[in-house]
DNA sequence: CGTCGCCCTAACCCTTCCCTTAGGTCGCGT
DNA sequence: ACGCGACCTAAGGGAAGGGTTAGGGCGACG
């Protein structure tokens, strides 16, 4: 005796963002080329089993249309993403046949705009035929995407091999965490600062600052910063810019921001436990039978060739390679 | 006589995509509280829809598990992202009864790198319980993305109203664009530079650099710069450092690169038609029957408080309301 | 006030989903 | 060689999706 819970059907969806688009259940029905009450009816279902009316006659009468609810407005998005997705899942087992091999990378904010785009660069000139797929997301999340077969390769902290699914994560790259801020800031000059002090000041992040698992984001917890000196910028490189302006302070990788230093346009400030000497991993799933390319990958990094790519301050890609990162969050 | 094409079914996805994750149909099974073969049985409606096994035995025997093909791992994240934008849609309308109004802006990369954050920031202050999306997006798809109500406001080019939907496309900003490089460029100081010498540099661009919709997108192809000479990089702000370390040229906003010309580290090039003066637009459906959210957000626009917050060079946000900004592409 | 356009509901049918139990295949370990 | 674990296949049945035709509000317009 199974209760039986009706699921959402792809097919309803794809009314829903019809008639949304539309504005009308008539053009839907004529477009799809089914008669109108099918339409009504697929929306009727989607009502009843959201609880929400979704779309509502805006004026009956000739001319009329429907209009979207508050609560349609926001699964309208949803409900097409969805529409979209399964014609893509289709699609990419239509075309993996021959397909060059995949490789799903996944970094933190800081990652992604530093070395990884000249990074996977380098490797997809030397492997050949590859596809690379650049996502962006917090260091929670990266655990989860592993052990979950979402992605195939992270490049981020060290993260700790959980009971059942072991983890293989290894050294990529040391650097140097350092804090700048602009020559004429008030601590500048100074050495061995309090922690007291620093957690009074002005802190300029990327969105890995918000990230409380991230390095930069334990230094902020550590130094119990308040909320709303915590200044979060789209970029790590805007965070260097408002430093350079005088705005506060900026935890930086040293070896990013060296030529700003050079220039005198940032200093270095002499924290007490400056600069700290922190790790970049490289991880994946330990299985054996992980796909070859992972491998491939893996070794790529022990490079010269991975190695002068991430040291390459400019982070730019040619125009015909470049496609733009993708926020990923965790899907359950 | 109608050719039924069976669709995918959500509650196949579900389970294939936790199979991919458990590594095992029994483990499914029991997971989902179901006999084993209704998950054999539902993997193998969906092995046929899609043509591929998606999963296959590592190693028949006792411990053995199921690992995925090529195609799988392909599918699989799409699936997964499918079902959980299944859950989010419920949870959407459940949450919506009460819940804060929502608009949905869509910008440029160069817009929503500048001057969104602290303009949305600024409209949130003073509108109350609002929740605001900001997605970024190319230019052509920006306007899809209007058409088809995935958006309520866009920040970016003027987007000329089509046939059947108006589209009302406001002047936002009057904004100067200017073309920047370091000082030591061989370009600096000479004035009345011809195209076809410019056509001959390295540009370096932020993402809108390769939306040939762009402002930034149009110029350079109408430079008919070599697409080897276009590097293109993560933000903006890692396109002008580039450019001051001497690397090529960048085309930027000029009242966002003024320090940066005032402090010597960028000057502007003397190119014959430059500044260019071009404007941001703000647009939206023209519909009497749109939110009354975008109203209120386009009478805010005009506001000293807005014109303010869009000249503020820094685009910080404070820690507590950070989001970042996602990715949009075109949902058909 | 009738008519028209639009959306909704009702009744009915066929197809598909998705569950069950029962039996088959394959490879490993003892 | 046998059992065993794990996955797959076969057959049956209840629930629901998705299609149709027929008919009922409702507001706008002549």
């Amino acid at each position: 005796m199974r209760s039986y819970d009706r699921p959402v059907t792809l097919a309803q969806l794809k009314v829903f963002v019809l008639v949304a688009r539309l504005g009308s259940v008539k053009a839907t029905a004529t477009a799809l080329g089914v008669s109108e009450p099918a339409v009504s009816q697929a929306l009727a279902a989607l009502r009843m089993h959201l609880g929400d009316p979704l779309l509502i006659k805006s004026g009956s009468g000739t001319g009329s249309g429907m209009e979207l609810t508050d609560a349609g407005r926001r699964v309208v998005g949803i409900a097409s993403q969805m529409v979209t997705l399964a014609n893509e899942a289709e699609a990419a087992v239509r075309h993996s046949h021959g397909a060059p091999e995949l490789l799903r990378v996944v970094a933190t904010s800081m990652i992604a705009e530093s070395i990884a785009p000249s990074l996977l660069l380098a490797f997809t000139a030397r492997a050949g035929k590859v596809e690379l797929t650049l996502g962006v997301s917090s260091t929670e999340e990266i655990e989860a995407l592993l052990h979950e077969r979402l992605a195939d390769v992270a490049l981020g902290p060290r993260i700790s091999s959980s009971e059942d699914v072991p983890l293989d994560s290894e050294a990529l790259l040391r650097y140097r965490l350092v804090f700048v801020a602009a020559p004429g800031h008030a601590l500048a000059g100074r050495v061995g600062v309090a922690p007291v002090v620093l957690s009074a000041q002005d802190w300029l992040v990327d969105p890995s600052g918000a990230d409380s698992a991230s390095d930069i984001g334990k230094i902020i917890l550590r130094l119990q910063v308040p909320t709303d000196r915590v200044h979060v910028f789209p970029n790590a490189a805007a965070a260097y810019a408002a430093a350079a302006r005088g705005d506060g302070i900026a935890p930086a990788v040293d070896h990013l921001v060296a030529t700003d230093v050079d220039k005198g346009d940032l200093v270095r400030l002499g924290v007490a436990d400056t600069p700290l000497s922190l790790l970049w991993h490289v991880t994946s799933r330990a299985d054996d039978r992980r796909p070859a390319i992972v491998g491939r990958f893996r070794r790529f990094l022990t490079t010269p060739d991975a190695m002068q790519a991430m040291h390459r301050v400019d982070g730019s890609v040619p125009v015909t390679r470049f496609r733009p990162p993708v926020h990923v969050t965790i899907w359950s």
